[in-house]
DNA sequence: ATAGATGCAAAGGGTTTGCACTTGA
DNA sequence: TCAAGTGCAAACCCTTTGCATCTAT
């Protein structure tokens, strides 16, 4: 990520206006009504650097490919809508979970992923 | 899954003796022990089969191909060491997840997925 | 001018499918 | 017997890489 080009300045724009977490290929559609002819390897490879830089953070889902959110936004959990697939963030969720690991077992980290319908998909 | 055979009896035994999710590559390592020559394709037709009859239930982790497990066990959640990247489940867990999603959004289902370190890496 | 960035196409990994051969009932 | 099941190889999808061309500095 050393020079300012046009392709890095549209991927990166894309990520602020969406204010959700986007996957390669809906970078590349929305990049491509700022850059014509913007590239599928040029949306990895920016996003790669973005994540390098951490300006990006990668959000995994079980079972799809990885979307990229931009960085910096605290603690939060994701839902992910089963009629529309989008994924949003969910801030101010609260709450604990009482771990009972089998014995020797260490727990260092926790994922936690909701599902349901989003507000236009349930209207 | 309406004959019996070889590489069908090896598959259901290796999850049997497993006693936890595996992939496919899993499946035919071990299934190899048993039928000589067992085909990758053989291993992912057999596993859908087994979702289908809902004897095999799919365990989804963020960033990572698809185990299985045998079904019908209640709910738990997953564990996968970093280390050794194998997944146990886990038991006995008990929390409370407090959920203030935004206006117009429903919750319908979480998942848990936690990481750390497992007994025999963690010696 | 020139090294970094881009776009295309080919290559990679994991998964699925087509097809001729094998095998269970 | 003969349709279901198997193994191989090719096809697929998503992602990465090689390479000639383009471009920001």
């Amino acid at each position: 990520m050393e020079r300012r080009t046009r392709q890095r300045d549209a991927i990166r724009r894309v990520f602020e206006e969406a204010g959700r977490p986007l996957g390669p290929t809906e970078v590349l559609d929305a990049g491509r009504a700022h850059v014509r002819g913007l590239g599928i390897a040029t949306v990895y490879r920016t996003i790669a650097s973005l994540v390098e830089a951490e300006w990006l953070t990668p959000v995994e889902l079980p079972g799809e490919p990885a979307r990229y959110e931009v960085a910096g936004q605290g603690h939060h959990h994701h839902f992910r809508c089963r009629t529309c697939a989008r994924v949003f963030e969910i801030h101010g969720c609260t709450g604990t979970i009482d771990l009972h690991p089998p014995a020797g077992f260490t727990i260092e980290r926790h994922e936690v992923v909701l599902y349901g319908l989003c507000d236009t998909c349930a209207a």
